[in-house]
DNA sequence: ATGTTC
């Protein structure tokens, strides 16, 4: 059976088989209902490009949510071998270490409706939201600066943002040590400076949620997460700094894209040899972008909490605030794994997808070493969100990783075209969910229907048994960019 | 995603 050129492999599992110049097949995991979407854009001719990419190993992945990005697509997977192979900025995305934190509290739905716009108007003041948004917190010098990209989370822990055990509830314990500040241009670190703390635009978001179901109540207990519970999830990345660092890399990459061995089917592949001197100072430039976006994350859930405790005039041991994990979404790791036998390193480029690690793996806090990593994947504005685990068939087929979201269906410009402001936030009151933003064009560029449904994406990887569903959440309040 | 066209 075939759709397209795509090969049937199993249940919700495509091939795209090896021509020309592909090194590798790609894979593309992908339910009946969500089929249709992946013709949409041009994505999949990006999974076949990234297979043309040298030292990569196994297959071109595709999540059920992908869409097209630059180079490569967004909801995609590739794993590189990390003596021979390549390291591409395109491959992690222009918004470095974009990523989401699930939150947990000891509040019920009863405790807060009432209070919903005052609670959502409270985290919007206290938090700067939009493009361009600063002055969360001081302006840093250069050498304040340096320090949050060598130290990540632990940066604002220090100062009084949080607490030092949220750091086991972070991927790499929110530092990749290979940061390298002097790898990172003077304009880059000029528009970081400001930045530390605040939220941004597009589809970064801070949403109060509400457990409505529970899949797994072993899971969900150890997690220490209910039905009617109030949850909080914050979604934002890099912000300038970030974009700034791929820009650079994407620049210096092209120049020297004469220098790679092999020929590249679209320029916006443009990487470096991972063991080259230009490989490793993107690296290192990355990871410093990878740990700003986690202080980011780390200020804005500190800030949260407090505008919390202010709306509800309440204490911090009443409201039981605590991080249940941050995972990463745009980024390139080295990982080790297994691959036909043998453990062998890797670079894995995640865009658009989340790492999903199995029971076991050393990487994780003590605390998620038996159960495996959580997995955060949100909807849309307007729809539920899933807390997923990762399982030992992700690692044995997906380099331990999954899907990030519902993926978009729609351009931002299409979506300005189709709607307007009125009609969105009709649909949201609705909904009974209590919207605020900084501009009313990105309530409109982020409207439901711009994205795929993130129940039939997750639903794809759990039937797969890639992730398993601990619990959804649907949302009540979202502060938007 | 982004000082949304250095």
């Amino acid at each position: 059976m075939s759709y397209f050129n795509l090969k049937k492999v199993s249940t919700h599992l495509w091939e795209l088989p090896k021509t020309g110049n592909m090194r590798v097949p790609g894979r593309i995991y992908v339910n009946d209902k969500l089929k249709s979407s992946l013709f949409r854009d041009n994505a999949i001719d990006q999974v076949r490009n990234v297979a043309f990419l040298e030292g990569i190993q196994k297959y071109s992945i595709a999540m059920p949510d992908i869409h097209w990005g630059y180079g490569f697509p967004i909801g995609g997977v590739a794993a590189m071998d990390a003596e021979t192979g390549v390291i591409s900025p395109g491959g992690v995305g222009y918004d470095i270490n974009c990523g989401v934190r699930f939150i947990r509290t000891n509040l019920q739905y009863d405790d807060i409706k009432d209070q919903l716009p005052n609670l959502v108007n409270t985290i919007f003041q206290n938090v700067p939201t939009g493009v361009g948004s600063h002055h969360s917190i001081q302006q840093l010098s250069v050498s304040e600066l340096k320090q949050v990209l060598k130290l990540g989370a632990k940066w604002p822990i220090q100062r009084g943002y949080g607490k030092e055990t949220d750091l086991e509830a972070i991927e790499e314990f929110g530092c990749l040590k290979e940061a390298d500040p002097e790898k990172v241009s003077s304009k880059a670190l000029r528009r970081g400076s400001d930045q530390p703390g605040t939220l941004g635009s597009g589809n970064h978001f801070i949403e109060i949620g509400v457990i409505k179901n529970v899949y797994d109540e072993e899971l969900a207990q150890k997690l220490r997460l209910k039905k009617d519970q109030i949850i909080f999830m914050i979604h934002t990345g890099s912000r300038g700094l970030g974009h700034q660092v791929c820009d650079d890399y994407v620049h210096e990459m092209l120049m020297k894209i004469h220098t790679l061995k092999f020929e590249l089917p679209d320029k916006q592949l443009a990487c470096a040899y991972i063991q080259s001197p230009l490989g490793k100072d993107y690296f290192g430039a990355m990871a410093c972008a990878a740990n700003f976006a986690w202080a980011n994350r780390q200020i804005i859930m500190s800030k949260v909490e407090k505008a919390v405790l202010q709306a509800l005039r309440t204490s911090p041991s009443e409201l039981g605030y605590e991080l249940i994990y941050d995972v990463c979404h745009n980024i390139a790791k080295f990982e080790d794994h297994e691959i036909d036998g043998k453990t062998k390193r890797i670079c894995v480029h995640r865009k658009g997808a989340t790492r999903a690690f199995g029971p076991g793996r050393k990487e994780l806090a003590e605390r998620f070493r038996e159960i495996g990593q959580p997995v955060i994947i949100p909807g849309d504005m307007g729809t539920e969100s899933y807390l997923c685990i990762g399982t030992e068939k992700a690692m044995q087929e997906t380099f331990g990783s999954s899907c990030h979201g519902a993926g978009r269906t729609m351009s931002r410009h299409k979506a300005l075209r189709l709607t307007n402001i009125n009609r969105v936030m009709s649909d949201m009151r609705n909904k009974h969910i209590f919207v605020k933003a900084a501009k009313n064009k990105t309530i409109v560029e982020e409207m439901s229907d711009a994205y795929k449904n993130v129940s039939d994406v997750v639903q794809t990887m759990h039937e797969v048994g890639i992730i398993k569903k601990i619990v959804r959440s649907v949302p009540l309040g979202v502060v938007k960019g």
